[in-house]
RNA sequence: GUGGCUAUGGUGUAAAGGUUGCACAAGAGACUGUGGCUCUCUUUGUACGGGUUCGAAUCCCGUUAGCCACCCCA
């Protein structure tokens, strides 16, 4: 067949299978985050492009190559959302949260967009769940945020990723090893790559990040951010690595890691799962302390990370691991001649009624093709109205997977299938 | 965005320019009221659009989509 339409390239369609897993897995998180205190945020798809701009940074890839970015019908600039932490900060000034309370631990879970060339673990449009913490600036709460995301993992058997954790320092530090970073660059200006050199001038920290061999070569020269730090950031590093081994997270220090949203402070960190290729971040997040204020807030700090549904999936599926994942059917209601259809399909919306899952053949079937049915459905119970079973006001009961046969009287199927399916 | 690889029933795979075959899945039956196992039968395909050729699944071009690497990120 081939059908007139298909869905956009990096779209996807969640059939019955793999949804069965997504659910799974929102329950779980949604159940985690809930228990840590946070509270569930929801904001739109689509917001003023400029928001992105200002929050994510001008000189990023997002901003620059992998926005959905379109015009409105008032000539507004609007883009579908590539991350979940510039909306939950608008929402939180819009609403005025902060009036409230002064701490909100919120956590989202949905759709995001951008425009890159699809790749397994790579969609245009992806899911992402993640949690923010605003209002409080103490490395417990960096700490927390990490072992939520370990917890996340850890909860649904991926127990084997490796947690990266690093500083991109505060506007005291940052800028002095910028000027290291430039100093130690400057003679082998003309021998790096392209993206290097834009970088040289753009945000030098990124240069740290770069792939390219020859550049990996001088930049090994370039000290660590984490020796360059100054006192109060790296206590504050000290703090949550000290946390982090009191809550028994394995962890490794990464001196660059730097991640490609400008709004980082102090804190960033990755959850790793080795075996996926190149897109292998599972989880990533860190600490944005002055993204509140750049969008029109007091200075308030903050603290988040988000997490790729595809990809954990996708690790999921490289583990092999069995999900607790019931798709059994309670009862299945097979029918014998028109005659007893009616009666088969009221018995049925009566069972339904009654809390178990129950279905039937609305075609009119073989005994032996309902059977089947029944038998793929993974039923736990198949009940027979035949013309014997109408004439006597009675159906058949049986239990499908030892075989047991019994008659009942049609006024009591419903308490009969209750007493043995409901405890 | 750059480079490379790929596209055959619903799924997974064969056919080295000459009849699209197999397995699984799905449907019907093998007992005139009973599923899983077994057996039989049936349905369904060369991604789309061009070109080369007597003849194209096969060669060429374009489109679409997927995969891999780069890039980036969840």
């Amino acid at each position: 067949m081939n059908p007139k339409f298909q869905s956009l390239r990096g779209t996807n369609d969640i059939l019955p299978d793999e949804s069965r897993i997504w659910s799974y897995l929102e329950d779980k998180i949604s159940d985690i985050f809930r228990r840590f205190g946070y509270q569930e945020i929801r904001t739109p798809i689509f917001e003023r492009t400029e928001l992105f701009v200002r929050s994510i940074g001008q000189a990023t890839d997002i901003v620059n190559k992998e926005m959905y970015t379109f015009t409105d019908r008032k000539e507004r600039s609007l883009t579908l959302r590539p991350e979940g932490t510039a909306p939950v900060v608008r929402a939180y000034l819009q609403n005025q949260l902060y009036t409230k309370d002064e701490v909100w631990k919120l956590y989202y879970k949905g759709p995001f967009f951008r425009y890159e060339r699809p790749q397994a673990g790579r969609e245009r449009q992806f899911h992402q769940f993640g949690a923010e913490v605003l209002g409080v600036m103490n490395p417990a709460v960096d700490a927390e945020i990490i072992y939520l995301g370990y917890l996340i993992l850890k909860s649904i058997g991926l127990d084997n990723c490796e947690l990266l954790l690093g500083s991109v320092g505060c506007p005291v530090c940052r800028p002095g090893y910028e000027k290291v970073i430039v100093a130690e660059m400057k003679e082998h200006y003309s021998e790096l790559c392209d993206d290097c050199k834009r970088r040289y001038k753009d945000n030098p920290l990124r240069m740290l990040d770069c792939k390219n061999d020859t550049c990996k070569k001088y930049l090994k020269k370039v000290p660590a951010f984490t020796e360059n730090l100054c006192e109060y950031c790296k206590n504050y590093l000290a703090k949550i690595e000290e946390l982090l081994k009191l809550l028994e997270v394995p962890f490794e220090i990464t001196p660059n890691l730097v991640r490609g949203l400008d709004y980082y402070t102090h804190t960033t960190f990755e959850f790793i799962y080795p075996h996926l290729g190149a897109q292998a971040t599972l989880i990533g997040g860190g600490r944005y302390n002055h993204l509140i204020e750049e969008l029109g807030g007091e200075d308030v700090p903050a603290c988040g990370f988000a997490g790729g549904m595809e990809r954990i999936i996708a690790a999921l599926k490289n583990e092999k691991k069995q999900l607790p994942i019931s798709d059994e059917l309670d009862v299945f209601v097979v029918h014998i001649g028109t005659e007893c259809f009616k009666s088969a399909f009221q018995l049925l919306q009566k069972i339904r009624s009654g809390g178990m899952s129950a279905d039937m053949d609305y075609r009119e079937s073989s005994l032996k093709s309902q059977f089947r049915r029944a038998d793929r459905f993974k039923t736990r119970y198949v009940i027979i109205i035949g013309e014997d079973e109408l004439k006597n006001r009675t159906a058949k009961l049986k239990n499908m997977k030892t075989g047991d046969e019994e008659s009942i009287k049609s006024d009591n199927i419903v308490s009969e299938l209750k007493k043995r399916l409901i405890k």
